[in-house]
DNA sequence: CATTATAAATGAGCCGCAATCATTTTTATG
DNA sequence: CATAAAAATGATTGCGGCTCATTTATAATG
């Protein structure tokens, strides 16, 4: 019977993990009591450790599970056999959306990354969550649609930065979630589109008589 | 002599936040110890709570005089008489810079946001942080340098959003300043400029530039 | 300068809570 | 059943934030 007694040790595991994401979210990080995550769990409080090293090490299984189910729900969210514009449309939408739902535990994220000393890490599950936009955005660039003159990197930390602080903007707000700031976001990445770069086989570009200008412009305004 | 008395309070508060700046920056706030605190301060573990109420406190009290320090900085680095562009582009520079630089007690500001209980609020001074952005912004519009049909909130995000996540990533890679996060950022701000609709997608174009040649010719004539 | 009143500083001790570990209970095995 | 191994328990410990009775420094007054 070995079987069942996997299952049963995993049922324990996955009721102090539901236990503490319910009290990490009602009362935050130093809100929350071990006493009261195994109370929840009904075990007793040193059964949690023998599932999770401290109480810092259960907050990361709280955040890593939540992004693994948000990636899974982001995959879900992306139509198939859409334009890659519209996959990105739908990746936002659903990001967005997600954000403002469960903003505590999204908030509570950057506490899990701060390991008490140092080096604040990136979390694996959220590297894993953030292949699907890249998948979308090198499938666009691949098929021509998107231009690769611009380091993918950068293009995410808009498209997530921008998301995260807009999220953020709305709950503060208590507004709920807004279609404009998508729309938005997706008129800027318009801007990503290769379009009038047949006459431009020089290199010289517009953008780059404009930064031109604008060191010219930064000195004659010092001197 | 009730004057050096008053001194010596504000010299002592000083040292006690400029103690807990560092210790926090050392050692995050749950490695941080208030005796450590104390101790640097020179002062007696109780003294401390005379200045103020608990740790949290203290935490916040840091992170308001470093968002207060960083406001001075940004107006600092602008340039008075510059066009809207080149100030946006010193403010991202300064901003990167400083969330490159200090990026311990930037994420230690996310802490100082979460009271224990529940609604993140947003600290004042942050809020007065970007107002130096919204000032430029709102001087852009007016001057028809930049066109009003965007809500200057979403357009902040974007700015912020963008530059609070491309510094992580540089932090996390170990690379330093990017210029070229700058030039990107400043190039998707093309797209809000009133001029950019008509006859080029990238929202660059001959009249943008006649205009920048313009302003440059007017400075040089008024020296 | 002496005296008194008030303000400021001190640090030993209290208390809450995370984490441990000796003991008990449950489960697997022959 | 007997017995060994695994799992669970909760009283106990230790750390660290915070308090408060006491001491020390400063101001006020005659």
């Amino acid at each position: 019977m070995a079987d069942t007694q996997r299952q049963r040790l995993e049922a324990r595991e996955e009721a102090i993990l539901a236990a503490a994401t319910a009290v990490f979210g009602e009362s935050g990080v130093d809100g929350a009591r071990m006493a009261e995550i195994a109370r929840r769990a009904d075990v007793a409080e040193g059964t949690v450790y023998l599932y999770y090293k401290n109480k810092h090490e259960l907050l990361e299984a709280v955040v890593d599970r939540f992004w693994r189910e948000l990636t899974k729900g982001a995959i879900a969210a992306i139509s198939e056999g859409a334009t890659v514009s519209q996959q990105l449309h739908e990746l936002a939408s659903y990001h967005l959306q997600s954000l403002i739902d469960d903003f505590k535990i999204v908030e509570i994220t950057s506490r899990a990354r701060m390991r008490h000393g140092e080096p604040g890490r990136q979390l694996p599950q959220i590297r894993e969550y953030v292949r699907v936009f890249d998948a979308i955005m090198q499938r666009g660039i691949d098929l021509r649609e998107f231009s690769a003159d611009t380091a993918i990197w950068q293009i995410r930390d808009v498209f997530y930065g921008t998301l995260e602080h807009s999220a953020r903007t709305l709950v503060l707000r208590k507004q709920g979630f807004d279609p404009s700031v998508i729309d938005h976001l997706m008129r800027l990445f318009e801007q990503y589109r290769p379009s009038s770069q047949a006459d431009n086989a020089s290199g010289l570009d517009a953008s780059a008589i404009m930064q031109a200008l604008s060191r010219i412009e930064t000195k004659l305004s010092q001197p």
